[in-house]
DNA sequence: ACCTGAACACCGTTCAAGT
DNA sequence: ACCTGAACACCGTTCAAGT
């Protein structure tokens, strides 16, 4: 099984692009894409890299830097997405410039839907989120807003910034969702009322009671809506 | 050291309650309040109450159930704390009350910094949480709001309603934080603009650069205010 | 009914070594 | 310079047993 025969899949140095930390941090996000984001295991990693766990080591430094490089990968992928970072000194259309700019990154999330819960865990920004952030800024300056007016954006923006809002993450299990919820109906009556009025008008929803698509747009645009109106009344 | 003596601390009838499931998820949460939340392992649980790790399973069926129940420790402080979930039929200050509802359960949040990441991570809502969200969407009819603008409202809303803003999780290392934007100052020219003028209006803010606490009910207000003006133009 | 002990299949990581 | 093997200190959980 170590044999040294050119025919060993795992062996041979045709088949295997020389191990990179660029390479190990784009498996990892492969592998969190189709296995999920708990299958991304040092050990499990190493396996799809065709090397032993221990050689992840010498290209990263530990699973915390692993984590950091997916995210740093899927903003790469933003980074594109959008036709990159550079923004105009002044933009009278800056709302719908940052509209078009978060639904955009948003498609992205999409794709990665382990990654906002890995951003939440993460302690500081990567170069290439902050950029992304820095094209945010700056589209808002484009607009005129003060930069006092365009940090108050910004936490109210929270993840809407980076295309997700918290349900993002997984439905999972839509009918166990609804299975709980007619089980509590008495204690939650409002609740209760509001799903079945809501199930009535969208009754095939693919995606559940809710069109997730309309819902982020609903709630980004109200925030933005909002911050026009400060900036014009300033 | 198993001696059955009666000055044995860990053994003493007198001085351990009973193990119970209650008792199991108070002592959860305490141990995440006090440890942090990657103490909360059923090792060391286990330890605190006493007792043998497997002894949990009796109480418990596994770890997430405990995540569960701590989510619902949580919810039940804050049940306490805005004195009870019971809503009035009809309420023109809609707004200011689900505000203070909000701002309460904020206070509780921030005793208890590991539960919005580990709401983040529940696949369905516990019986207290779902009668605290029934109470929001209770407040929200109050108004006179369509069960329609009350779901969008839930999904502008988003973690917000719960009393947490995404950043809420841990600060940790504010210098740290500061040191990594001055090192990348250069790529993320606007947002550095930004910070150098938000840091000198606010020169010794305690939670580093901002007032999270007005951040946070900037953002509320901005949601609010534009549910307002929807439900009357509707 | 309630708790335990030994064991299993996993983790991330250290350290000293191989080529 | 790049990769590995053995070992360590942890996890959650099963299963069969004790009282």
């Amino acid at each position: 099984m170590s044999s040294t025969t050119e025919r060993s899949t795992e062996r041979s140095t045709e088949r295997r692009a020389p191990l990179t930390r660029a390479r190990v941090l784009q498996t990892a996000a492969d592998l969190a894409d189709t296995a999920g984001i708990d299958a991304l295991t040092i050990r499990r990693l190493a396996e799809r890299l065709g090397v032993e766990p221990m050689s992840l080591y010498y290209h990263v430094p530990n699973k915390e830097a692993i984590l950091d490089g997916t995210i740093e990968v899927v903003f790469t992928e933003i980074e594109e997405a959008v036709g990159g970072f550079a923004v105009p000194e002044t933009d009278a259309a800056w709302k719908a410039s940052l509209r078009e700019r978060i639904l955009t990154a948003r498609t992205v999330m999409l794709r990665h839907p382990w990654a906002p819960g890995v951003m939440d865990t993460r302690a500081q920004l990567g170069l290439t989120a902050a950029r992304y952030v820095d094209s945010v800024v700056g589209t808002l300056r484009s607009g005129g807003l003060s930069f006092d007016l365009i940090h108050h954006a910004m936490h109210a923006l929270g993840s809407r910034m980076y295309g997700f809002s918290q349900e993002l993450g997984e439905p999972e299990d839509e009918s166990a969702d609804s299975a709980a919820m007619e089980q509590m109906a008495e204690h939650v009556p409002h609740l209760a009322a509001m799903l079945s009025v809501v199930r009535h008008v969208d009754p095939d929803s693919t995606l559940g009671w809710c069109d997730d698509q309309f819902e982020f747009e609903f709630g980004l645009d109200i925030i933005l809506d909002g911050l026009e109106r400060l900036a014009r009344n300033a």
